[in-house]
DNA sequence: AGCGTCATGTAAAGCGTTACATGATTTT
DNA sequence: AAAATCATGTAACGCTTTACATGACGCT
């Protein structure tokens, strides 16, 4: 069914950023030292063969920019088919799997996702994420309910895993009162 | 100064889970398969390895257990310097970089501290915790000031990220509170 | 003259994923 | 009799980390 079994967060947060603007592999590294992205870590040796890869693969494409200068960038940029795969990745279903192995690549999918998309699917994708939350916290405290003797450091670690997505659930909420609020606000200006 | 740079999660909750009581390599299996430890996600192709190596190291050591038994299992424990080193690990302080690439490794720490290192230092663990999530959490707001005309979604995308360190935050309030009354209770039974 | 930054990469080693392999036992 | 479970692993592949390497430019 999906089109993309597993791409890694490097590899969806490069598309990302290049989808945004196109840069050179140095911006990159810089964007995820200096950014609140910064949790997609990266060294070159990480960032560069990826960026090679995905060339390989033929989702992006490097032009060098002032080739005459001394200090040339190789500037990347989406290619259609690179543009083909992050809009039908985007527009995937929500499944638990993700919420438990790949929160971040789903915030990456909100954040960049407008663009490409547009509003009504990303209000749609909140709501996916709405229902998917609510039924996983439900399992959750069912789980915790098992676990009455246990130690308390185990309970209470379970708990935070609870609360969290419970947080993720209220953000959720209200990111999507205020999207639909501003979409309905830009079609009647 | 940390004696361990880098232990992956996989190691650590394998470490965790025979110190709790000692297992074979299937046994973890079925734990992270089964158990809400369950993103410590695990295919024999990874575990099996896992064990090899810190059988290697010298942290853990097997047994074969029923060596007449024509299923038999190879029970793992902990040698005295894998105990050594968890206990170090746990006693380890607190900085951002765990916050913000290692909370499931932190959450590890939390569940299974106590019983080699008692209620007081999982407590002091905790305050430790609170510490660095308050500066973290004023870093990422002063962080999101600055974003005013940044798109509204990348501003949302890091709000989840500040609420999530909130609801960690008042979830180790909680537990310290809960922790210490308990620890008192039985100091005066 | 030296240090920091721009800019791109390579090499080695370890770890994880997926898939495959084996063979006995228990359940349906 | 077939399927699931117990129990342990290996092989191939890709990704990441750490460290190293190169060279030009800009500031002090």
């Amino acid at each position: 069914m999906s089109i993309d079994q597993n791409i890694s967060s490097l590899r969806l947060a490069i598309l990302c950023l290049i989808l945004k603007a196109p840069r050179s592999g140095y911006q990159l590294k810089k964007d995820f030292e200096e950014t609140p992205m910064g949790h997609f870590s990266s060294s070159p040796g990480a960032i560069y063969p990826a960026l090679k890869r995905m060339e390989d693969d033929g989702w992006i494409s490097g032009r060098v920019d002032n080739p005459d200068s001394l200090r040339p960038a190789k500037i990347l940029s989406l290619t259609d088919k690179g543009i083909a795969f992050l809009k039908n990745y985007f527009l995937e279903p929500i499944v638990e799997r993700d919420l438990v192995y790949r929160m971040d690549q789903l915030m990456l999918r909100f954040a960049f996702m407008s663009p490409l998309v547009g509003r009504e699917s990303t209000c749609a994708f909140l709501r996916q994420l709405i229902e998917a939350l609510s039924s996983h916290v439900s399992s959750l405290r069912a789980v915790s309910r098992e676990l009455e003797n246990d130690p308390l450091e185990g309970v209470l670690a379970l708990q935070h895993g609870i609360e969290s997505y419970e947080s993720t659930l209220r953000w959720a909420h209200d990111s999507l009162s205020l999207l639909a609020k501003q979409t309905q606000m830009q079609g009647k200006p």
